[in-house]
DNA sequence: CTTGAACTTGACCGACCGGTCATCTGTATT
DNA sequence: AATACAGATGACCGGTCGGTCAAGTTCAAG
C-alpha cells in the first residue's frame, strides 16, 4: 500500500502554476486536469472541491517558500539588516525570471489570491492570513535581533515588521501592474527606511 | 436626441459595486444586469464586452476618486506632509465603512483588479497603471512642495512617491487579508517614514 | 405622418463551469 | 485464489458563462 503515485503532486504543481500566472476564478478544474494529465474523477478522488485544492496549493507553496529562499534570506549568519535586502533581491530575481520566461510579472501568489478571494472564501482568507503572519514573524525576529545587537534603534518591531511585509507586497503589486520587475529593485531597498515607533 | 437614460449609469454603478466586493471573474454579466435592472441585450448595446465594461468602471471610479477625496487629501491649503496623513485617514474610514456595512474589507478596487487581471488583460493593466501613475504624481508633487518649503530634507521625490503608493496599496492588501480596517490606522502613518535618497 | 436612430426585450447559442458516479484496474493482504 | 481497497476512467449532470440576434418600442427630427 502506501499508495504514493505522483498524481496528487502533479495536480498541485499544475494548479500552483496556473493559479499563479492567471487567477483562481479564471482557471477551471478541467484545465488543471489537462495540464496535470489527470482525469476529472481522479482529481475529485484527491480533492473534495476546487476550494480545497486552493487550500492545499497555498499550504504547499508556503512550505516550499518557508524552506526555500525565506530560509535563506533569514539566515542567522547574515547580519540582521542584510536579510531584508536579501529578501528584496530574491523577490526581484524571482519576478524577473518569470518575466523572462512567460513575459509577465506574475506577482506574489499569496497576495494575488488574498485580494481575489478574501471577500468570498473565508477559509482561504484565514489560511493566507496565517501565511502572512508567519512571514511577519520572521521579519519581527530579525528586527528584534537588529535592535538587540544595536544595529537598529529601538522601535515597535511587531508593527514595523507588518509594515515591511505590507511594503513588500505593495511593491510587488506595483511591479505586476507595470509588468516590470525593475520596480522591485528600485523601490525594494527602501523597506529598511520604514519605522513605527514604540508608544510611550 | 441626447438619449440620456440612466441605464448606462446603473450598469456602471452595479458593476463597480460587484467588482469591488467580489471580483472581475467571479461576477457575471447576468448578475450585473439583474442588479442594474437591465436586460442582457441592453447591456451589450452600451458595452461591446465585459472587458470594455471593466475599462469603463475603472475610468468612472478613477474620476470619482480624483474629484473626491484625493482632491481633498491633496488640498493645496494643507501643509504638504499632512496630506499624507489625510490620505491614510481617508483609506481607513472608507474601508471601515465597507466593513461596517458589508462585514468585509473590500480593499482598493484598483489594486484588486490589478492583481487579478494584469497577466491576462493587457488593456486593463495599462489603464490601471495609468491610474496608479496619476496618483503617484500627486504624491510626488506633494513631496516636491514639502522639500521646497524645507519641511522635508531633499530626496528622490519621484521614487519615494512610488514607494508611498506601493506602501498604501500593501497596507490595504494586508487589511483586506485580515479583514480588519484597523491595520490601516496602525500601519498607515508610517508612510511618512519611507525615503528613497537621491543618487550622487 | 414618416423616417430612422437610440434603446429595450428575451429567447437563444455553444462552450464551459464545478461536481458526481458507476465502473474498471492494479496491487497488497489474507 | 479470494478479498478489499486505492486509484483511474470517462460519460454525465444541471447550471452558468460571455455573447448574439431578430424583433420590438420610444421619441425627436424632417
Amino acid at each position: 500500500m502506501l499508495s504514493e503515485t505522483d498524481t496528487k503532486a502533479r495536480i498541485l504543481s499544475a494548479a500552483r502554476q496556473l493559479f499563479h500566472s492567471r487567477s483562481y476564478a479564471d482557471v477551471g478544474v478541467k484545465q488543471i486536469c489537462d495540464e496535470a494529465r489527470v482525469q476529472k474523477g481522479s482529481f475529485y478522488h484527491f480533492f473534495p472541491s476546487k476550494r480545497d485544492l486552493a487550500l492545499a496549493v497555498i499550504e504547499d507553496m508556503a512550505d516550499d517558500w518557508a524552506h526555500g529562499f525565506v530560509a535563506e534570506a533569514f539566515d542567522q549568519d547574515l547580519p540582521p539588516m542584510d536579510r531584508l535586502d536579501y529578501m528584496v533581491d530574491a523577490a526581484y530575481y524571482w519576478q524577473k525570471a518569470a518575466k523572462d520566461i512567460e513575459g509577465r510579472v506574475r506577482g506574489c501568489l499569496f497576495g494575488n489570491l488574498a485580494l481575489e478571494v478574501s471577500t468570498r472564501e473565508e477559509v482561504l482568507r484565514a489560511k493566507l492570513m496565517a501565511v502572512f503572519n508567519r512571514t511577519k514573524n520572521k521579519f519581527r525576529d530579525t528586527l528584534d535581533e537588529a535592535v538587540a545587537s544595536g544595529a537598529l534603534a529601538p522601535l515597535d518591531t511587531e508593527h514595523t515588521a507588518s509594515a515591511m511585509l505590507a511594503y513588500l507586497e505593495g511593491v510587488i503589486l506595483l511591479a505586476k501592474t507595470q509588468n516590470d520587475p525593475e520596480v522591485i529593485r528600485v523601490l525594494g531597498p527602501a523597506i529598511k527606511s520604514l519605522r513605527i515607533e514604540l508608544l510611550n
